[in-house]
DNA sequence: AAATATATGCAAGTAATTTGCATAAATAAT
DNA sequence: ATTATTTATGCAAATTACTTGCATATATTT
């Protein structure tokens, strides 16, 4: 994992954060950054280390994910452990995860057939409906093992 | 939540441990029986509290989820919160949860598309494939307040 | 550029979960 | 059935994930 992260990732980020009107920190910029490059999800740890040398404290990444949560800029995401997991919230890519429970890799899974279940759910009289919907099984690789 | 588990349920829940062969012990039983009669799903401490004068040591009900969990007796679910709970995996009834942003109440949706999706993932190589999908919205009630 | 508000780092605190080990209970062997 | 062996439990201590208080530093407002 790099932590170079361009210049134009570190401006995307800034944007990103004035729109949502909070204080633009260095902290804050390293660690939507990260989160611009990588693909994750990641734990708050592995954003903590991923930060590198422009690693701020363990608890400044907790309280940066919370307001990026509140925010609307990253997902939280369950990928079947104890861990939750951080990506940015793409909303022009909106997607899931295919997850090998033996060796943990990650695929995304562009597909999305959920908008005809949430009218269901609308229908109910829910609003402001999102999901969490993540897959598990045993990929190609571990299966020839 | 009342704590008497019919005989019934214990002897359901007695069979569900042999199939397993796991050894049959009374927390064991208690913990199964209670998952049995109760809809969920329950975190950790709840289950434990849910026991009353049944109730086993705390780290027996975590000891007994995992060992549940490996024999695909129940099932894990996210919630949107840092608890995992958990439910009676009932293979007949699959079944996915809308729960309340604001109040967090959990209602069953029993429709369930994936099968199809599924495929798709089956196709790219992968088996065993399971899936966690949860809905989160605002319901009824606190749309109204 | 000074004043105010907000975020950070560090350390300490809390909550959830796990683990070691002696005892107890369950299964297997006789 | 009884004993031997295996496995699970309870309790306490340890670990891990996360949160919080407070003094300082940084960002925004005036």
């Amino acid at each position: 994992m790099k932590t170079a992260i361009s210049k134009k990732l570190i401006e995307k980020a800034e944007k990103l954060i004035k729109e949502k009107n909070l204080s633009l920190t260095e902290p804050r910029k390293n660690i939507l950054g990260f989160l611009l490059k990588n693909h994750g999800p990641f734990s708050v740890e592995e954003i903590h280390n991923g930060l590198g040398n422009k690693a701020c404290d363990l608890a400044t990444v907790y309280r940066c994910i919370v307001q990026f949560e509140n925010s609307n800029l990253v997902d939280r995401c369950y990928l079947g452990d104890e861990i939750i997991r951080y990506e940015y919230k793409d909303t022009e890519h909106h997607h899931h995860h295919i997850i090998c429970r033996i060796c943990k890799s990650i695929a995304k899974m562009k597909y999305c057939f959920l908008s005809e279940i949430e009218q269901v759910i609308r229908d109910k009289g829910y609003s402001d409906i999102t999901h969490s919907l993540e897959f598990f099984g045993v990929c190609t690789k571990c299966n020839a093992k």
